[in-house]
DNA sequence: GAGTGGTCTAGACCACGAC
DNA sequence: TCGTGGTCTAGACCACTCA
């Protein structure tokens, strides 16, 4: 009695072949006709493992030949996507440090409440964290949350991470999220809370964060000084006819 | 004999009914079966498309409800992905405008070969252009390419889409890219080309673009003046299991 | 329990690449 | 021509939501 999905297990055992260096970047994966046979399945759900490791980087499929290996994880993990500071620390070397700088209830006339409690009828909190990498600050991340879906947590749980109790304690899926990113002035905030080491303007990624049955629990501003600012992204070309994948907007 | 594929033109027709408003965001698109006998196909055939509109941001699945529409193009369209710049300027409402600056072949010693070329076999070619947004030189675009995969065009062509160039004239298909976006100081052809107006940092573009069959054949630096850059995303949470899909990366 | 989407199967034909 | 991945079908069972 197996509760794991079958296209799971073989992603994650092609996977794990693929980072062992069973085959060489830039080599054929076996056919899909092979790996069927090779896994007792049928080839659809061989092409669902195998469209999930396309998704992820690991290859690239070209019809009439076969699945290249990949390496778009050479350089630095990559990806755009939604991922919180913990995750994104525990795949960085250096030391890294949260420190909880203020966690409160808004009043209710903050402009926040018009886009995350329209009729005021919820409450919002907010919390600000400090992100101190090898013991500069440099991170500012401004979180609001709805009461409502999110019940106000100790600063304990802000200390480690708000995912892990909004998925794990919680039980809620994180379904998707529309961010924006753009570069303003350095605010006397950002003077107060952090090292701004003389910079005159801060990254700043906008997150607007949807549950499964999208309905919006979160928005958060994170303010990062340019100089430890880094994005890493891998994108595929995909349809672009009716609604052009974008890169830089501009006003 | 119909040479367009099922499940893309029940993808478009969705679309364009959903951008006609037949339903109301937050409503509920209708059942997968009921499709499947409305469209006069396979249930599959069905998800195939759906899948699509889900990547795309029109729909979010909810397991045992159903497809619920959502809004990821609200603000202003959308995702990270890799797009031309003549495909960004169709949908800016601002007067745009393209400068060739420079367009010719590298000295074999030049650091870009390293990149594109590593046995210095293929010769590497480079343009420059300038773009201008309503009146203002805000975009440094710096493209080289490997001679081999694409042929040095003419300055029309550059002014014109490289893109366009490649996928129609030549016939390539781009596969995937990756991108790294990092803030650097303004340099001095920054200034000479642009008008960088004293902002003293630029946010910089760095892209690696692979063609179907994995073979790298471009790399590009786009360099913005930070008042003028604002990039919007929309992303999904995946399996984040393995290989953590990354934000704001660190150094 | 009825209806939804999620997984999986076995089979078919097509479009493409390489020989 | 052969093997590859791409599309499509018809049907099955499971997991989930909601009344």
């Amino acid at each position: 009695m197996e509760m794991t999905k079958k296209y799971l297990k073989i992603y994650d055992d092609l996977v794990k072949k693929i980072q062992a260096g069973v085959w060489q970047v830039s080599a054929m994966l076996p056919s899909e006709n092979e790996l069927s046979s090779h896994y007792n399945s049928s080839r659809e759900t061989i092409r669902n493992a195998l469209d999930l490791l396309s998704q992820n980087g690991f290859i690239q499929k070209v019809h009439g030949k076969g699945s290249i290996i990949i390496d778009a994880h050479k350089l630095s993990l990559p990806v755009s996507g939604i991922v919180s500071f913990k995750e994104l620390a525990e795949n960085l070397q250096l030391s890294t440090q949260t420190i909880v700088a203020s966690l409160n209830y808004l009043e209710k006339d903050h402009d926040i409440y018009k886009i995350l409690s329209p009729a005021a009828k919820d409450r919002v909190w907010q919390v600000e964290r400090v992100r101190e990498i090898a013991n500069e600050k440099v991170i500012l991340d401004k979180d609001f949350f709805n009461d409502k879906h999110i019940p106000k947590p100790s600063v304990d749980v802000c200390q480690d991470s708000i995912y892990d109790y909004i998925e794990g304690e919680l039980g809620l899926t994180i379904a998707f999220a529309q961010k924006e990113i753009v570069v303003e002035e350095v605010t006397e905030e950002d003077q107060m809370r952090l090292d701004v080491d003389g910079f005159t303007n801060m990254v700043v990624i906008k997150s607007h964060v949807y549950l499964e049955d999208t309905s919006l629990f979160q928005y958060t501003e994170s303010r990062h000084r340019p100089d430890k600012f880094r994005l890493v992204d891998f994108a595929r070309r995909l349809d672009t006819r009716h609604h052009p994948v974008h890169e830089p907007f501009l006003t």
